[in-house]
RNA sequence: GCUACUGUGGCUCAGUCGGUAGAGCAGCUGAUUCGUAAUCAGCAGGUCGCCGGUUCAAGUCCGGCCAGUAGCUCCA
């Protein structure tokens, strides 16, 4: 018989032959790196038999598949070494992330992180006997009374949620059965390399509500050395961790005092005012204007936006003179009432009215971390009213300013576009309008995006964007909203050229998502070495001896003119000492002043990232950091 | 909030079997005026996160609380 190789090439092979078969067939190296297969698109184990027709795609361990199967037969045999070390633990999931996999586990008595050693050992033992994987499968009821004769009620419980009439797969391996859809390696012996990671606690099936169970992590490689480039690369990330970084540049901190509540320290503040400057000029120059609405606001206000039914618990409240206020968690009623607080005319729309707003959320205690999650920060917010003509091309506007921001910092991003849930409100045409606009405008600038259906907020649809940080992770930083609810509950309204009455649309964006954030995103990325226009201490002047103290000065206070933010270190230390400081404070530009450079009116120019790069006129030094400022260099 | 772990001078950390604390850096003082990542010497600095318990004796053991870290859940 015939079938077709993944280049399109017809190849006969025997009768019900396996895919590991076809392989050999088509070459022994093919066969030995072959980790599973896919058939006309469906990943299965190379035992799989073949049929007439199929289309025939080895998968290997290059392959991102191939790579997903090895790691998650991983999990199976840190299950089988569970199961010989602790009989009496209970399995529930073990599935692939990321960068590894995962075991959730509920055993009698808890383990730690030390006897993650031992299950190594153990699972090593399983690789070394190099035991044969294999897949069967049974109906529901007989499936079901496989697990409950090895008391696996996690496992009963997942079977018993799949559909009816399904046939359900096993792989065994040894003495060792696991529920499992596949596919899986041939053998455990095809383990090279593998780490247990972690232990943690996690729900079962993720409800808070539902018994906690032991989730162990570990990560497995095709080979040990990319096992350990990846363990440097995470050491790598943690010597980034901006809470650590923070500490270190003095800029932030935070107290015991206040949870989750930052103090930004002066060179913090620093690099805070430079990022705000920076918003301001983009934010004018688009045509925004900036209001700023207070803190606080009375429970009138928050019942008509629904805070007060809807959000109470994340809200700060008081009670002064009997009335009951709440300090805002977000900045959109306030910039309602200043839109109200005049009537508007077709004419004065669109109007897009930012607002740095200080917000305070109260977030449960374990999310809180270092300037990535906090109870108060400041979002970068502005509302667009506009009618409904203006949607596509103000989401263009708000699209470009997002783009171009993160492409001035060097950040990856991707985008996502949620639309109509359930349960929403709005006419389907408002949502129709609404959801087409969002997709022209992504459309019209070229820009890639996910769609996930159903996840708008019920109020309108939203695009989200997705930061990568350095270690990997995302985040979600800017977001752009539509809303048609706030608009009704205010009854915002403007006159039409009808000389009627209408609605505005309401947009809700954000640019960096919350300050506080993005500059804990922005250490991470820059490992603290910020570009010049965003560095705290932009240049150090360190004369060599007290000798050109007066010259270090006169040449401090002429570039502290120029608004250059710039200092010097007059300390009776020698320059090898002055230097290796601002070299850990990540100072960018050290200028190193001694007799010659007095003399001549000269700087000898050290770069953090380059050394010493020989000596300039001061005057053409400045010229470069002033370039440096204004066209935000990175280096 | 839940689970696990952690909490010693400004920072990084040591402290064995319970016998009332140690180092380096930073700071201060003095000497040194030294050209690209740490000059030398001296001084000072801690109710060992907080509260309670066990004990002749607690940084060390037990309990509670507070804070941090990882993960879960949630989110900008």
């Amino acid at each position: 018989m015939f079938i077709t190789l993944k280049n399109g090439d017809k190849m006969e092979i025997a009768e019900n032959a396996t895919c590991m078969q076809a392989a050999l067939a088509i070459s022994e190296g093919l066969a030995r790196n072959a980790v599973c297969a896919k058939v006309n698109g469906e990943e299965v184990d190379l035992s799989h038999s073949l049929n007439e027709g199929d289309m025939l795609e080895i998968v290997t361990l290059k392959d991102k598949e191939g790579l997903k199967v090895y790691r998650h037969t991983c999990a199976h045999v840190l299950a089988q070494a569970l199961k010989t070390v602790y009989p009496t633990c209970k399995l529930s999931i073990g599935p692939v992330i990321d960068n590894g996999f995962y075991y959730d586990v509920d055993f009698v008595t808890p383990i730690t992180q030390a006897d993650l050693a031992k299950i190594e050992v153990e699972m090593q033992k399983i690789i070394k006997s190099n035991l044969p994987i294999e897949r069967f499968t049974l109906p529901k009821d007989e499936a079901i009374a496989l697990m409950k004769g090895f008391s696996e009620n996690y496992k009963v419980e997942l079977i018993e949620d799949l559909p009816e009439g399904e046939t359900i797969s096993f792989y065994k391996q040894g003495n060792f059965t696991d529920l499992c859809r596949g596919p899986h390696l041939p053998s455990t012996g095809k383990i090279k390399a593998f780490k247990l990671t972690s232990i943690a606690g996690a729900y079962w099936r993720g409800d808070e509500h539902n018994k906690m169970l032991t989730r162990i992590y570990g990560t497995a490689f095709a080979k040990k050395d990319e096992m350990e480039a990846y363990f440097t690369m995470l050491e790598e990330a943690k010597k980034r961790d901006h809470t650590k970084l923070g500490k270190e540049l003095k800029l932030f901190a935070i107290m015991n005092e206040g949870k989750g509540l930052p103090f930004f320290l002066p060179n913090g503040m620093k690099l805070k005012n430079a990022l705000i400057d920076y918003w301001r000029q983009i934010h004018t120059r688009d045509g925004y204007v900036e209001v700023n609405t207070p803190i606080m606001l009375n429970r009138t206000l928050w019942e008509t936006s629904g805070h007060w039914f809807h959000y109470r618990d994340n809200m700060y409240t008081t009670k002064v003179d009997e009335e009951d206020f709440a300090i805002k968690p977000m900045n959109c009623p306030g910039s309602i009432l200043v839109y109200k607080n005049e009537p508007h005319s077709y004419k004065d729309l669109p109007i897009r009215m930012g607002e740095l707003g200080l917000v305070h959320r109260h977030e449960k205690s374990g999310q809180l971390h270092g300037l990535f999650r906090v109870r108060c920060f400041t979002q970068d917010d502005a509302h667009i009213f506009m009618t409904p003509e203006q949607i596509k091309d103000e989401i263009k506007g708000v699209v470009r300013l997002i783009n171009e921001v993160y492409t001035l910092f060097g950040f990856k991003y991707h985008v996502e576009l949620s639309t109509r849930p359930e349960n929403s409100m709005g006419s389907d045409e408002d949502w129709n309008n609404a959801t087409d606009a969002l997709k022209s405008a992504l459309d019209d600038l070229g820009l890639p995006y996910v769609v996930n259906e159903g996840d708008g907020a019920f109020y309108g649809p939203k695009i989200d964007f997705h930061l990568e940080d350095s270690i990997g992770r995302t985040w979600q930083c800017g977001t752009i909203q539509l809303d048609f609810q706030l608009p009704q509950r205010f009854e915002m309204e403007y006159v039409g050229e009808d000389g009627g009455k209408h609605r505005p649309i309401m947009v809700h964006r954000v640019v960096f998502g919350s300050i506080e954030r993005f500059i804990g995103i922005l250490i991470e990325h820059f490992a603290g070495k910020f570009p010049v226009w965003l560095s705290p201490v932009q240049a150090k002047i360190l004369p060599i001896t007290d000798r050109q103290e007066a010259y270090a000065k006169e040449l401090c206070a002429k570039m502290k003119e120029k608004g250059i933010r710039v200092e010097v270190d007059d300390r009776n230390e020698k320059i090898g000492y002055k230097i290796r400081e601002a070299q850990m404070e990540k100072v960018p530009y050290m200028l190193v002043v001694g007799e010659k450079e007095a003399e001549a009116g000269l700087v000898a120019v050290r770069r953090r990232d380059k050394g010493d790069t020989g000596a300039v006129s001061a005057d053409d030094f400045i010229a470069t950091v002033l370039s440096d400022i204004s066209e935000k260099t990175v280096f």
